[in-house]
This record gives C-alpha cells, sequence and structure tokens, in this order.
RNA sequence: GGCGGCGUAGCUCAGUCGGUCAGAGCACACGGCUCAUACCCGUGGAGUCGGCGGUUCGAGUCCGCCCGCCGCUACCA
C-alpha cells in the first residue's frame, strides 16, 4: 500500500496557567485555516494542538488555588477545547503533555540521544531564585542580584546543579547548512536572518533535566530529576504521530509544518528542535513560521494586563454591536484577526479599527454585494439563477488569477495576502454591477442581458465564498446556501469548484438576508456604555447614595467580643432605637474609649452576623495601615441626625 | 555593545535588478448611480519618500554619517 503523505501542521501546546487569549488563537486560527485550506486541496491533513502541563509553574499555580495539579490542569486543557470549539476551530489531534503517549517518549528520546552522548551529565549553575524556583542567566541579573521578575524582587543564589545537557554546540554547522541549503524552511525571512544570526555566535549546550521531582516528566533512571521543560515540550510534535511504536503513522504525518508566535521560534523551533532531531536522525520540520504578535500601545498584549480582549468575548462584543448571530460573529472575527494582521509582524490592536474594517470589508463589500445581487435576482429573475449570457473572459481570467495568487500566498503563510487576493474579486464585481447597471437594462427592456450580469456576479459570488471558507467556514456555507447550492464550501474541493460557470441556471436562490449587518456607533455606544456603568467606572448615581440611611449615632455600651482581637460589640443609640453593632476597632480603641463617643453609622445595611453576634449596620472609620480611626462629628450633634 | 530591520499621503502599509514609483486600502471632499446593509462606482490631495552628504546622465531604490523607533543577542509555552 503506498503511503500518502499527509499535511501535518501543529501549533505549539499552549501553557496552561491561564485561558486563551487572541495571541494563542492567532496561532491556532492560522493552524485552522491551513488546514481547510489544504483538506480542500484534497490532501490528507493532520492538525495537532494541544496544551504544556508540565511546566513547574503550572504546579504551583495549581498549589496556590489548593486543588490537585492534575485536576487544575484537566479544567485549563478543558477550557482550551472549549474555546477551539467556540472558534470553528477543527483540530484533529489534542495532545496533553501528561499523556502517558507523550510521557513515553520524551523519555525514549532521552535515552536515546543519551545512548549517542548527546546527553551527557554535567554541572548547571546559575542566579537562582527560590521563590520563583527559576534559574536566571547572568545577563538577566542585575548588579544587585536581586530577582528580575519585577513581582519578586528577592535575593537570588549561586546554585550548582547537576544536570544532563545537550551537545547542541555540536549541531551549529549542521543547522547553517540546512538553513542555507533549504531557503523556504523558516519563516518570515526576516527571523530566518536572526536564526543565523543566532547560531553564528555559536551555540551553547542546553540542559535538559531539572532537579525536582514534585512536577514534571521524570528522567529515566534518575528518580529526583525531572524533563526541562522545553525539551520535553518539543518532542510533543512527534509523539503525536506515535513514534517509534507506530512508524506507518509517524511516516505518513512527520514532517510537520510548525506554526508560533516569534517568541518561541529562533531559539526553540528554528534551533534547539531541529538540533534535537538531527541527533536522532529524524528528519527536521518541514516548514517553521513565526507570526509576530499583538500589540497594545507597542507592548505584547497579555491576558495579565488585561489589555487584549478575550477572543470569546470578541466574538459576542461583535454580535451585540452588529446584531449578526454568533457564528457569524466569530467567523467574522477569525477574518479580522488575519486581515488586521501584518502576519509575520506585530500588528497593533484596535477595537475600533476592526470595526471599520468589518464595516468596510464584509457588511459594504461583500455582504451588500451578496444582498443586492440577490434582490435583483428576485426583481428580474424570479429568483432563480439565471443563465450566463457570454463566457466573461475578463471576470473568468481575473478568478484564475486570484486562485493562483491564493496558492503563492498561502505557501508563504501570508493569510492576509489571501484576504487581499480574494476582495480583488469582491471588488471587480462591485464593479462591474455599476458598469453593467442591470437594472438599467430591465427597465430598457434587455432583460437577457441583465440577466447574464447577474449570473456572473452570483458565479464571482460563489467563488469567493470558496476561497474564503478555510477563513470564514460557517459564514461562507451561509452565503452558499443563500445562492441556493446545496453544499458547505468548506467540504468542497477547491479545484473543481474553482472553475468558473460552475453554479447552475435555474437554482432557486433565497431571500436576500444581510449576512453581516453593519456596526452602528449607536450600537457600540449603546454597549459601551452598559459596560461602563457595569463594571469599570465604579461611579454611582445620587439615587445609588440616597439609599444609603447613614445617621449619627452614640455608643452606650462597648465589650471585647470574645477570642477575637480586632471585634468590638457595641450598643448605640441611632435616636429612640437602639441596635448592636460589631466593630473591628479593637486594635485601635478600647471599650471605654469609644462609650459615650457620636459615631457615624450606615443603619440600613442588611445584618450579618458575625462570630455568633448579629451585627445591624456598620460603623464608617478611616482606613490607616489596616487600622481603623472612628468618623465622629465636629461638634455634638443630636442623636440620629442623618448623614448626606 | 554586537548583529538585523524600520522611518513613504491623516491612519495601516506596497514599492523586486536605480530611469512613468511617487502607489494601495481606510479615512476625508466632491461627483455619479439608485439594485443594495445611508450601500456601491468615479474623481481629488502642496507626501521635501526621517536628516545631511556622496556615487550616477538619473536614487525612496546604491554608499557614508546623523536622528528616531524596533527586533534578536540561550533556558519567560
Amino acid at each position: 500500500m503506498e503511503r500518502e503523505k499527509v499535511y501535518y501542521v501543529t501549533t505549539p501546546i499552549y501553557y496552561v496557567n491561564s485561558s486563551p487569549h487572541i495571541g494563542s488563537t492567532l496561532t491556532t486560527l492560522a493552524a485552522d485555516i491551513l488546514a481547510r485550506y489544504q483538506k480542500m486541496q484534497g490532501l490528507r491533513v493532520w492538525f495537532l494542538t494541544g496544551t504544556d502541563e508540565n511546566a513547574i509553574k503550572v504546579h504551583r499555580a495549581a498549589q496556590e488555588r489548593g486543588i490537585p495539579t492534575s485536576q487544575f490542569v484537566d479544567e485549563l486543557a478543558e477550557e482550551f477545547q472549549q474555546a477551539w470549539r467556540v472558534m470553528h476551530i477543527e483540530y484533529d489531534d489534542f495532545i496533553r503533555t501528561t499523556e502517558p503517549r507523550h510521557v513515553r517518549v520524551v523519555q525514549e528520546f532521552f535515552r536515546r540521544m543519551l545512548e549517542k552522548g548527546d546527553i551527557y551529565k554535567g554541572v548547571y549553575e546559575g542566579w537562582y531564585c527560590v521563590s520563583d524556583e527559576t534559574f536566571f542567566a547572568p545577563s538577566d541579573v542585575g548588579e544587585d542580584k536581586l530577582c528580575p521578575n519585577a513581582e519578586c524582587r528577592r535575593p537570588l543564589q549561586w546554585v550548582q546543579e547537576e544536570d544532563y545537557f545537550f551537545r547542541l554546540s555540536a549541531y551549529g554547522n549542521r543547522l547553517l547548512q540546512y538553513i542555507e541549503q533549504n531557503p523556504d524552511w523558516l519563516e518570515p525571512e526576516f527571523r530566518k536572518n536572526e536564526v543565523i544570526a543566532f547560531i553564528k555566535q555559536g551555540l551553547r549546550d542546553q540542559s535538559v533535566t531539572r532537579a525536582n521531582p514534585c512536577w514534571g516528566i521524570p528522567v529515566p533512571g534518575e528518580p529526583d530529576k525531572v524533563i526541562y521543560v522545553w525539551f520535553d515540550a518539543l518532542i510533543n510534535y512527534v509523539s503525536a504521530t506515535g513514534w517509534p511504536d507506530d512508524i506507518e503513522c509517524y511516516q505518513q504525518l512527520w514532517p510537520a509544518v510548525h506554526l508560533m508566535g516569534k517568541e518561541i521560534f529562533v531559539r526553540f523551533h528554528a534551533t534547539l528542535w531541529p538540533a534535537m532531531l538531527m541527533s536522532l536522525g529524524l528528519p527536521v520540520p518541514e516548514r517553521v513560521f513565526g507570526h509576530g504578535w499583538w500589540t497594545i500601545g507597542g507592548e505584547k498584549g497579555s491576558k495579565s494586563k488585561g489589555n487584549l480582549p478575550h477572543p470569546v468575548q470578541l466574538a459576542k462584543d461583535i454580535a451585540t454591536w452588529s446584531g449578526a448571530e454568533f457564528d457569524i460573529a466569530v467567523d467574522a472575527e477569525r477574518y479580522l484577526l488575519i486581515r488586521e494582521m501584518q502576519f509575520g509582524l506585530d500588528s497593533e490592536f484596535s477595537e475600533e479599527s476592526f470595526r471599520k474594517r468589518y464595516n468596510s470589508d464584509l457588511a459594504n463589500d461583500l455582504g451588500n454585494l451578496l444582498n443586492r445581487t440577490l434582490n435583483m435576482v428576485w426583481r428580474y429573475a424570479e429568483g432563480r439563477v439565471p443563465r450566463p449570457l457570454q463566457a466573461n473572459a475578463e471576470v473568468a481570467e481575473l478568478a484564475a488569477d486570484i486562485v493562483r495568487g491564493i496558492a503563492e500566498e498561502t505557501y508563504r503563510f501570508r493569510l492576509n495576502g489571501v484576504l487581499e487576493q480574494i476582495w480583488r474579486m469582491v471588488s471587480r464585481l462591485n464593479k462591474y454591477l455599476d458598469e453593467q447597471a442591470p437594472w438599467s437594462l430591465y427597465r430598457a427592456g434587455e432583460t437577457e442581458r441583465a440577466q447574464g450580469v447577474l449570473y456572473d456576479v452570483l458565479e464571482g459570488v460563489r467563488l469567493c465564498a470558496l476561497w474564503l471558507a478555510p477563513t470564514m467556514p460557517v459564514a461562507t456555507a451561509r452565503i452558499w446556501q443563500q445562492l441556493g447550492i446545496d453544499a458547505m464550501p468548506v467540504k468542497a474541493s477547491w479545484q473543481a469548484e474553482s472553475a468558473w460557470g460552475r453554479l447552475q441556471p435555474g437554482t432557486s436562490v433565497q431571500q436576500p438576508q444581510p449576512l453581516f449587518p453593519r456596526i452602528t456607533e449607536e450600537a457600540v455606544m449603546a454597549t459601551a456604555e452598559r459596560e461602563t456603568d457595569m463594571e469599570q467606572n465604579n461611579l454611582i448615581t445620587i439615587g445609588d447614595f440616597q439609599k444609603l440611611d447613614i445617621r449619627i449615632a452614640e455608643v452606650k455600651m462597648a465589650e471585647p467580643v470574645p477570642n477575637t482581637s480586632k471585634l468590638l460589640k457595641l450598643t448605640i443609640d441611632i435616636g429612640g432605637e437602639e441596635r448592636t453593632l460589631v466593630a473591628g476597632i479593637a486594635e485601635t480603641y478600647s471599650p471605654q474609649d469609644v462609650v459615650g463617643t457620636q459615631i457615624v453609622v450606615l443603619t440600613n445595611l442588611q445584618p450579618a452576623t458575625i462570630r455568633g453576634v448579629q451585627s445591624q449596620g456598620m460603623l464608617l472609620a478611616a482606613e490607616v495601615d489596616g487600622k481603623a480611626i472612628l468618623l465622629t462629628p465636629d461638634k455634638p450633634v443630636p442623636v440620629g441626625s442623618k448623614v448626606r
């Protein structure tokens, strides 16, 4: 049986210390688009993504939350999978580095490299932060010898530890040679140059173990050591193929096309990983592509800074702003994430420009094109695809040229370029309608000519949907549906369906319905206002304040709450009514200090039982260094006076 | 510090070997159309192509220097 090489595309395995963000979404989306495109080309495709779960930090994050690490990683892996489903991302395999199928292979890599002599025992030394459990390179450590982590800044220790090293230094020349002989191997070009510079400065051996037995993949024969996470993580691309047990599967899949963010391109995917493969005598990856980041104010956006939207939330926003259904909004976001990103370079994220792009490209150009054309089909052709009048050579040629362009752009990973290609057709069709003015032809009694024009435009729209299917699998299916085609473009054969004239005359089209409703300023403002009110500003209305019943009270009695250091139980007079309060002021005031004092009390607070005592209100105090300083009137006032 | 890159219309960016290269999209202005999601089509812009100097018959396009910004420079999935 002949083995058919599979188009095998991967994303990095994501670090499960937080939820998926827009950066990991970009990589995964790009892989999804490539996978779908190649499937449509008729290739067998295997799309792998997953999660990295062996880092010490993961273990510590779980401990902080007080749950077992295994449960923690289960939950996060599920969260990633959930996010990908929502974003219409269809992977074929999801690998988790805690799975036995991966652990075994990592250990096998280790054993073989050890046998070969490419892994040897040595001493690892460096500045170590006990709190962060992390080593830092000398170049990262300042004169002060404090932890470079801005949130830590504790003194570092110079630590030596016996570890295993990978003889990376031996592979520099082979890597350079390979890069030279395979000019398309690393993309984009300018990043390839960084790799060359990096290797030329001389590679140092890489430590591949850590003395930490609590979380990670054990080093064979060394129970107190685990494999360094990078060595572990990279191998996922091979362990998912079934190597070394299922050689047949491995041979069909490997080598892979790797996609990743630029931060892990040079050192890991373009250097360390190929060298590891060379050590085992395995083929290096087929292609390696490092894309840029979404930035905010020129800086890498991160979830912790909270400045980039969560991908699912962004889809919800798009749906709210535009009124599009959620699945269409998801596809719109997929389009925007690719179209607005100069692939390979960093791009500045802006909701504003996303909205503009949505309106101009999706609503005005493509969506409206479909809508206006279908409307005319109903007016001038009774809702059926009319007959073409004569072969429209110019538009058909443009289609063929675009198909070539898409292939070229896809090969170079310039997915935004693919979309630009497709919009050549969208623009041409809008212009074509204007030039031919079928509405005028119809009025002039030239119904057949008008219908011929409509056929051309419908056919052009059909092609655009076909070409856009990898990017917008759901929305394009809707376009075909409206054209009366009973099939999904994403399941179609690219080559067969790219031929001009496949649309069958006589097909009943649907009533036009705007696929991408325009985003209006009003809708955006309304959404923003709601959000502002709800979360951001912390502003309240005067009405909110008036709900508070704040009065002057006088303390009648006070006693400590037993077995507490901070609490006093107070009996107060709020003007003809006595109340009991529990107040956290015992560190500052003794009972005799407060008896007879006039204080400020919030009286209509829901009662709460504190240490077995019901507190019917809350006294107001200033907080100074964690201690309470009572508020009291400037001069004696009648008890029960209202504060406003 | 070393290596690499960038600085072109209000914004985001194209400009391969030096000679219609001064461009595209968006935004803006005006005009047209009216089938359409106030949409589409057309037209327009006194941009010193970061600055200075050089090579050349001719330079965003090559060389030198300067200014500004950025990336990489080994263990942060």
